[in-house]
DNA sequence: TCGATACAGTTAACACCGTTACGCAGTACA
DNA sequence: TGTACTGCGTAACGGTGTTAACTGTATCGA
């Protein structure tokens, strides 16, 4: 994942000539340069998407926002969509980092699972603007994308997968078809969010209440015993 | 819900004057051709947005189809999302009958729930369009929605609280929140729904296993007894 | 030091989009 | 027969993503 926001040090020329140094110096600085407008873009390209929602999202915007014009962004980005699926590889890399972190702070397989949940429902609300465009908005990049670049950005699915693997290893469970049920837990989950970022009668605390539901119903199922 | 393709039948004139007969026969006649091209820009505007997607969907492309500048259509609907929402109207009628008919085909509660969600998926992959407009793509219309609006929209949902309630009736549920437990499993058949028409990689075989697990979770759960 | 070259950023333009103001032709009615 | 109404079209506004052509500046080789 290219982080735009990290600064290259200026390589130190090897001790050749002082103009060989002077040159190497001079283009160093140009890619620097460079490198900084692309993360001004990009910056904020983020902001206003999070700001306005990315039907609000034009580069018109974007450019007279950071005082260059609309054609400039086409220097750094091939289109619209490199600049916005650019910002969207960080959410992913920021989506994984939690999901993962969720993962491992619990022992048991079942409370991993649920912990893996409610991340994916927590940064669903933390980041809507971010979760609209990933899974809700843009359905259409999906099926443009390669195997390698899908790969990337379902990094996550693979950490659910494991950790229902490790379910299924633990011999409590009656299922053991793993892809299938990881790609079910996947989509209760975004139903969840996506429910609740589109209903706006689903308050925080509603969404809560059913991630709770979810949780017990994938542990003890609906009927009693 | 109104039906645009029902012509409403010449209404028959009392028997006055001859020549009150022939005005009321033209108004009439006007009111219908009023009618006609309403319905005309309706059905076309359905078409389109099924053969093509919201996305590509613009009233210029929808005038010169039928022959009529874009303009026009203002003279029917206020604007473009009216009429959008006017064919949405008519997918949620569609929508709700058929998760009636599925409730009612089957008499255990549980079944009926089942029955419900098979019901749910199945009109989602039957017609996407219909189902990316309604829930995913344009989640910005719900927030303008008048409470009244909202309830003709989600219809189906009281049909879903009634069938949970019934299988908490039953006395074999250890849950007694309905609301909550409603939504919950909404918000299941709807991940499933939108997950599957997002992700490329997911067949219609992937989305009938995992509408399968979860059934299964919804009654049993993921833990052995 | 001078001319060639490369390049960053600009303006102008194209083809779209939703939407509005206005003009025109034909019908309805007095 | 003249006038009001109205259905529809044209032109236009402000917006979108995107491309082509231009300008000025910095770099580089001779």
């Amino acid at each position: 994942m290219p982080d735009f926001t990290k600064r290259k040090p200026f390589s130190i020329a090897a001790p050749t000539t002082l103009t060989e140094q002077v040159r190497q110096g001079s283009v160093d600085r140009r890619e620097h340069e460079k490198d900084a407008l692309r993360a001004t873009i990009f910056r904020a390209a983020a902001d206003l998407l999070v700001e306005q929602g990315y039907t609000a999202f034009s580069l018109r915007k974007l450019a007279a926002r950071i005082g260059y014009s609309a054609t400039t962004i086409y220097r750094y980005f091939r289109d619209k969509d490199e600049l916005v699926m650019a910002v969207m590889d960080e959410g992913f890399h920021a989506f994984g980092q939690q999901l993962h972190a969720a993962v491992y702070g619990a022992t048991d397989p079942f409370d991993q699972l649920e912990a893996l949940g409610r991340a994916y429902v927590r940064f669903g609300f933390a980041s809507p603007m971010f979760y609209r465009v990933m899974f809700m908005q843009r359905c259409d990049v999906w099926e443009k994308l390669s195997d390698s670049e899908m790969h990337d950005k379902l990094g996550s699915y693979q950490l659910l997968v494991a950790t229902v693997q490790r379910c299924i290893d633990s011999g409590r469970m009656p299922v053991t078809e793993v892809e299938g049920l990881a790609c079910t837990l996947w989509a209760h989950m975004h139903g969840i969010v996506s429910l609740g970022l589109t209903m706006p009668f689903l308050e925080p605390a509603d969404v809560e209440r059913m991630t709770d539901h979810s949780s017990a119903m994938m542990r003890q199922g609906l009927i009693t015993r």
